[in-house]
DNA sequence: GATTCTATGTAACCAAAGTTACACAAAGAA
DNA sequence: TTCTTTGTGTAACTTTGGTTACATAGAATC
């Protein structure tokens, strides 16, 4: 287990050790459901291997990709949500297998106290958080769907650093909040304009640049 | 100049009187743009007086509300988008007349490490935002025109404390990000449906309840 | 009161995306 | 192999909302 990249949020070794002495590791199986409506009311969970997938979900069970909770970061809203103990109807699942590290609310608050770079790597999070919550109103609001789309898969090719993905148009249309017709039939449209290369379970990007 | 709104956030009146004393207050009219892109680099401002309406602008121009900073509250958006350096692409412009006090960063600091309660109404705010955030979120990416034009009115009227608020179709347009035609059209709808009564620059509330 | 804004009402049309329904093809299981 | 499941392609249709264009009505100014 390695806390590695929370250096990116200048971390030094010294809270890391802290870090890793105060929390409780647990593991995930990709898919897991990791928060459903509001759990882990005195930790702060912070990912050390694998990834989340954080999405709103609606009353009537349709669902929308919100953003990624990747190695070093930390689930910021199921934090906020312990703490002030409201439903908080955001869905985090296991995008893999996935290691998470538990960390009480009161060392937290201490490490805070104590490390000023601790606020500073919790305030970039948030920030970060936030940016990304708006990319979503963004695109929910002004962007068609097929600039959705492709941004989407120019996302999930830079994470698998790989040109193509394995995914299939259900899935796809479910993070986006929209219905697997309308994803295959922009996909066609798509492939036709020679932007992308469909298979079965598997997406090519073939341009980059995004033409309008 | 008042701060008490602040203590529902448990700020205590010792902090107040600190933050008082730090900060540096700043007078707005309505319409006055207080953030475009990325302002404050070193201070997080309070809202004293009045209140502040948040958008998200798109690159063409057109914007959507996320939501709204009242007497007491701090925009939490511009605070992180000063300490962290980038375009932060979000609007902020005072509804009313505002009294804003803003705090340099080091204080909010010290504050944070002197009073954990600060630390408390900080992390208050986060959740509320996030929380606003969502609310967009799921209200672009599920609800029908109709139904957000609604939402938008009640919680007009909830702010106003008043069955009736004073706006044009062509603000709410803009408010919700679509185009003036929409509104009226359903608006008149809506009238026929009995759930509100029209007027120019005027909409009365009949039926609280949402039928579905 | 006449003129000029500003706000609203409405119609006709179009594009995007949701819906239903079904054919077919690839992959896996029996 | 055959059967079944899973994933994709496509057509036809509907709904929602964006667009254009214009009429009219209330307010404000002259």
């Amino acid at each position: 287990m390695e806390l590695g990249q929370l250096n990116e949020f200048k971390a030094t070794p010294e809270i890391n050790e802290q870090l890793m002495a105060f929390g409780t590791a647990k593991s995930f199986k990709e898919g897991d459901v990791i928060v459903n409506e509001n759990a882990y009311t005195n930790a702060i969970p912070i990912v050390t291997n694998g990834s989340i997938r954080v999405m709103r979900s609606d009353e009537d069970g349709r669902e929308i990709l919100l953003y990624y909770i990747n190695k070093g970061e930390s689930c910021i809203m199921s934090f906020l949500g312990g703490m002030h103990q409201d439903t908080s109807k955001v869905k985090a699942v296991a995008e893999e297998a996935t290691e998470i590290l538990f960390i009480p609310i009161e060392k937290v608050l201490y490490l805070i106290k104590e490390y000023p770079q601790w606020l500073e790597y919790i305030f970039r999070l948030y920030h970060k958080r936030f940016e990304e919550l708006l990319e979503v109103i963004n695109a929910v609001a002004f962007k068609k769907m097929d600039e959705r789309i492709l941004n989407f898969i120019q996302k999930k090719c830079e994470m698998a650093q790989s040109k193509t993905i394995s995914i299939t148009h259900e899935t796809l249309s479910l993070e986006l909040g929209t219905a697997r017709v309308v994803v295959s039939r922009l996909l066609k449209q798509m492939e036709d304009e020679g932007l992308v290369k469909l298979g079965r379970n598997k997406i090519t990007l073939i341009q980059t640049t995004i033409v309008k």
